[in-house]
DNA sequence: TTAGATGCAAAATTTTTGCATGAGT
DNA sequence: ACTCATGCAAAAATTTTGCATCTAA
C-alpha cells in the first residue's frame, strides 16, 4: 500500500478502530481532494482512478462508515440525487428551488448559537449546515412592465 | 372532487398554472397535516388513505413539482433515505452523526443574515435549514474512569 | 493469527418512463 | 374541447446483501 496513510482523515479512521484499507484510503483521498457535492457514483468513479478494482459496494460501505465517523455527510440539494460533502466546519448555501443553482457564502455567525446548543443538549458539535431556499434572480417571476 | 381545494398550498399550485387534481390535493393534504421528515413511501401510503388508487409514480411527480414550487423540499438526515419537509419558515436540527437522533430547536437568529444575503445576491429567500452535526450525549465516547 | 474488509454477483429497493386513458379548466 | 395529468406496468437506476477470499494490525 503506497498511498499516504497518515493524513488527518486516515488517522481518524484508524483511531476509531477500523482498518485503513486501500479502498478506504482511496475514498478518503477523493474526499480530501474535493468533496463538494459528489454523488456516490462520482466518488466511485474517482476512487477507481486511484485504486483500480475497488468495488462499488465497498464505496457504499466506506461512505456509510465515514458518515458515522463524522467525516462526510450526505446532503440533498434541490431535486438531485444525494451527494456528499465534508462534514467539517460549516457549509453555507443559497439554493434556488426552481433551477437548483447553489451559491455558496461564507459566514453565518452561528458560533454563539452552537455553543449554547452544545451546552443545553450536552451535544458535541462538529459541523453545521446553513441553507437558505428561495428563488434566484433568474427564476424570480419577472414583472411584465 | 370533494377535498378542500382552496387552502393556501392549493392556491399556489393553481396560480403557478398547474391543475389541482385529486392526487395532488391528497399529497398536499399529507404535507399540510404533518410533513416532518416523511419519506416518499410514507407520503405515498398516507396519500392513498385520502385518495385510494393514487399511483406511486404520481406521488413522485407531485413531490417533484411541489419541490420546484417551493412547497416542500427533500432533505437527507443522518444516513437514512431522503425525506421531505415543508419548505417554509425555518428548520433547525441537531443531528447525531453516530445514531441519527434528531433534536429540533427553535431559533437560529438568521433573520439579519437572510436579509443581507437576499440583497447581495438578488435572491428571494423563502425558507432556511440550519443543522448542527455532532455526537449526542449517548454516542459521545465515554471516559473509562 | 484473526477479526474485519473486500470484490463479485445476485437480490432488493427506489425512481423514472412510455403510453393509452381520463379529468380539470 | 384541449391540454395536462394519471395509473399502470415495464425499465432503469440505486443500494444492499451473502459469501468465499484476502489482508491490515
Amino acid at each position: 500500500m503506497n498511498i499516504k496513510s497518515d493524513f488527518p482523515l486516515s488517522r481518524r479512521v484508524r483511531e476509531a478502530g477500523f482498518k485503513l484499507t486501500p479502498p478506504r484510503l482511496a475514498v478518503l483521498q477523493v474526499v480530501e481532494e474535493d468533496c463538494n457535492h459528489l454523488s456516490t457514483s462520482e466518488i466511485f468513479r474517482r476512487a477507481q482512478l486511484i485504486q483500480p478494482g475497488v468495488g462499488l459496494a465497498t464505496v457504499y460501505r466506506a461512505l456509510e462508515l465515514f458518515t458515522e465517523l463524522g467525516i462526510v455527510r450526505p446532503i440533498t440539494v434541490g431535486d438531485g440525487p444525494p451527494t456528499y460533502i465534508r462534514a467539517e466546519g460549516g457549509h453555507h448555501h443559497l439554493v434556488c428551488s426552481a433551477c437548483g443553482t447553489v451559491i455558496e457564502f461564507d459566514e453565518c455567525g452561528s458560533a454563539n448559537l452552537a455553543a449554547e446548543l452544545a451546552a443545553r443538549y450536552n451535544f458535541q458539535i462538529q459541523s453545521h449546515l446553513l441553507e437558505f431556499y428561495g428563488l434566484c434572480a433568474n427564476c424570480r417571476p419577472q414583472r411584465e412592465t
